[in-house]
DNA sequence: ACCAAATGTAAACTTCACTTTACATATTAG
DNA sequence: CTAATATGTAAAGTGAAGTTTACATTTGGT
């Protein structure tokens, strides 16, 4: 899955520590999830969109890799 | 975080098993998911909502809980 | 009422999201 | 240049997502 919360960020002039603190989780959380080391909960997409204004379709995408098994 | 799953569910005729092979995930899974047992990952939202053909802020939606520090 | 399919639930287990602490490297401002 | 701010990364720990197996209950069709 990939994403584009860097773009996001960058539009609305937020660090890693601000959206961090925003959606109450640690600035490394949002550092893994922006350099794919790993997948967000839904409630953490939801409050990431939430922020951004926008719809989790728009900041996550899914790969093909996802749908292998 | 609520879910409208088992009425998604219902507008397409798809058991709880049905969607659990379609995602490729185990049916208790599922089941889990639809009754709020638990926050599925945003890749597995992503599916669900490819599977129905919508968006995933269509089919979740955040409670004011979610918000709660 | 009866049978089958669908759903609910539980326990034990594995994996990984997320935390905290800590430090190293980039980037930007003055 | 240098000091502060932002980002990358790592290790050890915790809790929750998701698995499998298994059984009990509900729902629907005939």
């Amino acid at each position: 899955m990939k994403n584009t919360l860097k773009v996001e960020r960058a539009k609305k002039n937020l660090t890693q520590a601000d959206l961090a603190k925003l959606i109450m989780v640690s600035r490394q959380t949002i550092n893994a999830i922006e350099s794919g080391k790993y997948v967000p909960s839904s409630v953490l997409a939801l409050k990431i969109a939430h922020i951004f204004e926008t719809s989790v379709n728009e900041i996550f995408e899914l790969e093909e890799s996802d749908w292998a098994k």
